[in-house]
RNA sequence: GCGCCCGUAGCUCAGCUGGAUAGAGCACCAGACUACGAAUCUGGGGGUCGGGCGUUCGAAUCGCUCCGGGCGCGCCA
């Protein structure tokens, strides 16, 4: 990382600095908490380029008022060169106007460090997992994965940024009762491919045509030799055969997203090597699992219901409504049982753990984490494990609702919507809102160039800077140049304050796993930019390119270029392509 | 019945982990192209932040409670 400091983390430090004098003077008490002081943009721009509430924060720890204490801040602020006005303002913010001159200088950093600005060191040596995706390799993804997989990989590209080492993960669920289900089905196709006629596929098998082609390697390789032999004899075979095509076919539609994971752990793999059997052992020995009977469940009771007794994770320990099986009956492990030894192992080579998960999931987020903060937890500090839950998306065509069933296999693909609205618009509209929240995709809306579509509202803003860049250069000569930037004036330093922000929007949205942080701020930045350009409109002199005044059209290229390059470092954390022309 | 998520302008949504007078886009109204790219911009109307109580210097944000919507509540995955 480079040594250019940023000027929001300079600032931050100076206040810190402030705070550590006035300790040390006996004006604050010794080791006063300053986890909540916050120096940052005011929302209000008329009070001035930074605010902080340090002295509100701490004026109890100090037993004095806000006021007073915001003086005795105010006073060493003011004697920083860079600070041209502190301010003690409401209940006692402290308002600072930092001088031109550092403004430019952040200008700069933008153009010393260009791809790495907003790169930060925060996380640096740590490592984090982030487990995305992870569709159950039975077929095609489709949108009901789309969410999940853009929001997991654009906070791993985020989580990069800060510093961390990522770790993108799939699990392969390849051990279930459903894999059973693509065996069979595989096999039912197999048997097609050799010239029997199998009619309708029956009611509990995967009727996709996406299965075709596996039938019909599995009959070029290995011939007739598995018809009419007793499942025990092939199922495994199958399985192992049609699920690792499922999951060809579903790297190459992640690729269609630009996805591309490091990690793809099987749970059949893990099941294989007794992981889960270590688990239980150690849960064992904790006390936490224990062989016992299950309630009936709460609500409606299922005809079906006996009570049985099976080794429980006692999951009630951590806030779970009831404990829960790690084995079924029939001695297999549940999904949960093999879940825990997978979360145990990833743990292993992370220091954190993030889960990207469906909402449909919600209701085993306790046990998982209760169980995670148990076995990691040996040496007394739990691995840092959080599970994102992603909302349910609506697919809409034109207002109406689009039907998916499985069943009759009428879902929609990710890669049908990947190839009618294109990488860019999926990736950048999936995260226009945060992912908690459910959202609505309609087909109409998102492929609609312009209104209502902020994506190319941000690649509009790009293309129009590479535009004036290219038309400077080839037209008239000019080219960006930081040799005349105080002739900037108060609309191009406004611009450069709003775009200062990212360094630290970076962290902070990275701190809250909010990739979607990133996706607000370069439409804000977008809206900015034209807005300034417009001012050309009325006033030919606030141009970019002023054919008379050389110097004054090289500083302010400089400024579109740099607004370029912060386009781009943005746009590039969320996976989406800076375009030059549209 | 229980758990999790959501409720902010007519619509779709932000709101920087508790800050100052709650913001964008769409839609509506009025304007700006002989023009560095108008896929843009400027101005205007529009709000009891679902309701109530609480926590404190300060609440859209935290807690409790009710209302409304979504997703789940199996030895499924």
């Amino acid at each position: 990382m480079s040594e250019i400091h940023t000027i929001h983390a300079a600032f931050a430090e100076k206040v810190d600095a402030v705070l550590a004098a006035l300790e040390a003077e006996g004006a604050l008490p010794a080791g006063a908490d300053r986890k909540n002081v916050t120096v940052e943009p005011p929302r209000d721009p008329s009070h001035g380029d930074l605010a902080t509430n340090a002295a509100m924060v701490l004026a109890k720890q100090a037993k004095t008022n806000p006021r007073a204490l915001a003086e005795l801040i105010v006073e060493k602020l003011a004697a920083d060169p860079h600070v041209t006005g502190a301010e003690i303002a409401g209940p006692g913010f402290i308002n600072l106007r930092i001088a031109d001159e550092a403004w430019l200088d952040e200008l700069r950093a933008i153009a010393a460090l260009g791809a790495d600005y907003g790169k930060s060191a925060m996380g640096a040596g740590r490592t984090v997992n982030v487990e995305y995706v992870s569709a159950n390799p039975t077929g095609p993804m489709h949108m009901g994965h789309c969410r999940g997989a853009v929001v997991g990989d654009a906070l791993a590209t985020l989580l990069e940024a800060a510093g961390h080492k990522v770790i993108r993960e799939y699990y392969v669920n390849d051990a279930g009762g459903q894999v059973d289900v693509l065996a069979r089905s595989a096999h039912l196709r197999y048997r097609e491919a050799l010239g029997e006629d199998i009619g309708e596929i029956p009611e509990g098998l995967y009727p996709g045509d996406y299965l075709i082609p596996v039938g019909e390697k599995l009959a070029k390789e290995y011939g007739d030799a598995y018809v009419g032999k007793p499942e025990s004899e092939w199922l495994e075979l199958f399985k192992a055969q049609a699920s690792s095509a499922m999951m060809d076919m579903i790297r190459a539609d992640l690729a269609l997203l630009g996805i591309e994971h490091d990690l793809f752990s099987s749970e059949a793999a893990l099941q294989a090597a007794g992981k889960p059997e270590e688990a239980e052992k150690w849960l064992r020995e904790q006390g936490l699992v224990y062989d016992g009977m299950l309630e009936a469940p709460k609500g409606k009771t299922p005809e079906d219901w006996e009570p049985v007794e099976l080794p429980l994770f006692r999951s009630t320990q951590f806030g779970d409504d009831q404990d829960r099986p790690i084995k079924k009956s029939d001695g297999s492990w549940t999904y949960f049982g093999a879940d825990l030894a997978y979360h145990y192992q990833k743990a292993q080579s992370a220091d954190e753990l993030v889960d990207i998960w469906g909402a449909d999931h919600a209701g085993t987020v306790k046990r998982i984490k209760a169980a995670v903060a148990a076995m990691t937890g040996a040496d007394g500090t739990p691995t840092p494990f959080e599970v994102k839950l992603v909302q349910m998306v609506q697919l809409l065509r034109d207002g109406e609702p689009v039907k998916m069933s499985k069943r009759s296999g009428t879902f929609v693909t990710l890669a049908d919507v990947v190839r009618e609205v294109g990488k860019d618009v999926v990736r950048f509209t999936m995260l226009t809102r945060k992912p908690e929240a459910q959202m609505d995709f309609d087909f109409a809306k998102v492929v609609e160039a312009s209104k209502d579509n902020p994506v190319f509202y941000v690649q509009y803003c790009h293309a129009r800077i590479c535009s004036s860049l290219r038309k400077a250069k080839d037209e008239e000569g000019f080219t960006p140049s930081n040799e005349n930037l105080d002739l900037l004036g108060e609309e191009e330093l406004d611009l450069i304050k709003l775009a200062a922000q990212f360094p630290r929007l970076v962290e902070a949205a990275a701190t809250a796993r909010e990739p979607h942080r990133i996706a607000f701020f370069l439409h804000d930045l977008a809206a900015a930019f034209h807005g300034y350009w417009n001012l050309g409109n009325d006033r030919p002199e606030k141009r970019f390119i002023v054919a008379q005044d050389g110097k004054l059209t090289g500083a302010r290229l400089y400024l579109a270029a740099q607004i370029g390059q912060l386009v781009r470092n943005g746009l590039a954390l969320l996976g989406v392509e800076a375009v030059e022309e549209m």
